[in-house]
DNA sequence: CGTCAACCTGACCAGATGGTCAAAAGAAAT
DNA sequence: ATTTCTTTTGACCATCTGGTCAGGTTGACG
């Protein structure tokens, strides 16, 4: 996440402007309807832009595609560090799942076309996982077994417990759609949405053997 | 699920086996690319048909994905039938889990295809969740309310639990392209998957405050 | 064996879609 | 004002894909 440099004249101001419509307009539509489903001609009208002016910024629906689940690793990366390896095993998973809601509440479109990427076998992002997502997968295991071996947390195998906790506040948005369906057909409100994030901090802490606001 | 009459003769034994080989291989299509990056001539190939031979089992490519999700939604129900409405929150969990557990091990096709279905908006089982879902969601919270009620598991939203048990047994297929990834590239083996069931299981029963083997 | 219905299949078509291009329009620099 | 570079856009094209169809094949049945 480079902190952007301002625009230095018209131009790119509206360069940019004109990037992040699309980059936005096309997350929702790739969301919506896969990367097969979605037509650049469809992403070009919602974006009131004719098609080929999306060709000229992203050469390719490959281009475009890609930028978007770039973009939405860098969300999730920023929320992966909030999973902070020095603090208690309350305090660190506490705020990890804070963020990771927050991550599913505000950005559930991103999070759709992650999910979708991933089922379909991450055809573009399979080197993030082997890299980045390993890594950061590795160094929490260690922390997590640090856990244990201090006595703070039960004896459980730490990569379950972190598949639960992505599985789980990821499906709030992945499965939105579901969830909507059976909450009356209402979108989750502010206090619900406060509800679901105590309620699986507490299952989850509860879960490992871990004592709350310790 | 009904309990299918033997075939009367030749042909229909023939038909069958037919419907069966196109029905497996467009779950596995349409899990790998979705609906839309599913091509019916790409289903006729891996099942070694014709894809006029297709057209006519299946008029439209919407008639096949509507009987794959179908198959998909009855393994469901009868995952959904082992969560003992009678037994004890022990038993009615540890059984639901492990069941959600082997469909995903043993299904893990269909529950992509479940996965992208309801991901995008669920346009063909929208029905599904507004009757089925949401009359079994709705007795299986009573049954968890009453468990609380009798003081056997903490005070929880059953909302939530049960979207956390979806969420993280789902997991486990949707997923599984990251899981191998983050598994040194290798696909679980037997003992991991006992390892994860054990797990889960026990990080949910604990997370509620049930007792194990009680 | 003959008839009929079910089944199979290669060839074909119409529409959709990703991508191209040349020319026009607009901003920046001189 | 003129030139130069970036951006915008309508028209166009090659390809892919769902679906059709006419004619051939096969099994059931009397």
């Amino acid at each position: 996440m480079p902190a952007l440099p301002k625009p230095a004249n018209r131009r790119e101001g509206l360069r940019r402007e004109t990037l992040a419509l699309i980059l936005a307009t096309a997350e929702r539509i790739f969301a919506e309807h896969g990367f097969k489903g979605a037509t650049m001609q469809a992403i070009a009208d919602e974006a009131r832009l004719p098609k080929a002016n999306l060709h000229y910024y992203f050469p390719t629906k490959q281009d475009l595609y890609r930028q978007v689940v770039e973009r939405i690793f860098n969300i999730w990366l920023d929320a992966a560090e909030s999973f902070d390896t020095t603090a208690s095993p309350q305090e660190a998973l506490t705020t990890y799942i804070r963020k990771k809601m927050e991550i599913s509440r505000s950005h559930p479109y991103g999070s759709k076309v992650w999910a979708n990427e991933v089922i379909h076998g991450a055809p573009i992002i399979h080197d993030y996982l082997e890299t980045t997502l390993t890594e950061w997968t590795e160094t929490r295991i260690k922390v997590i077994e640090r856990w244990m071996d201090e006595g703070l947390i039960d004896r459980i195998n730490p990569r379950h417990l972190l598949y639960m906790i992505w599985a789980t506040t990821q499906h709030y948005a992945d499965f939105s759609h579901q969830i909507v369906t059976l909450n009356d057909s209402k979108e989750m409100n502010d206090q619900q949405w406060a509800d679901a994030t105590e309620c699986v901090t507490r299952i989850i802490l509860a879960g490992i053997g871990a004592k709350r606001g310790g």
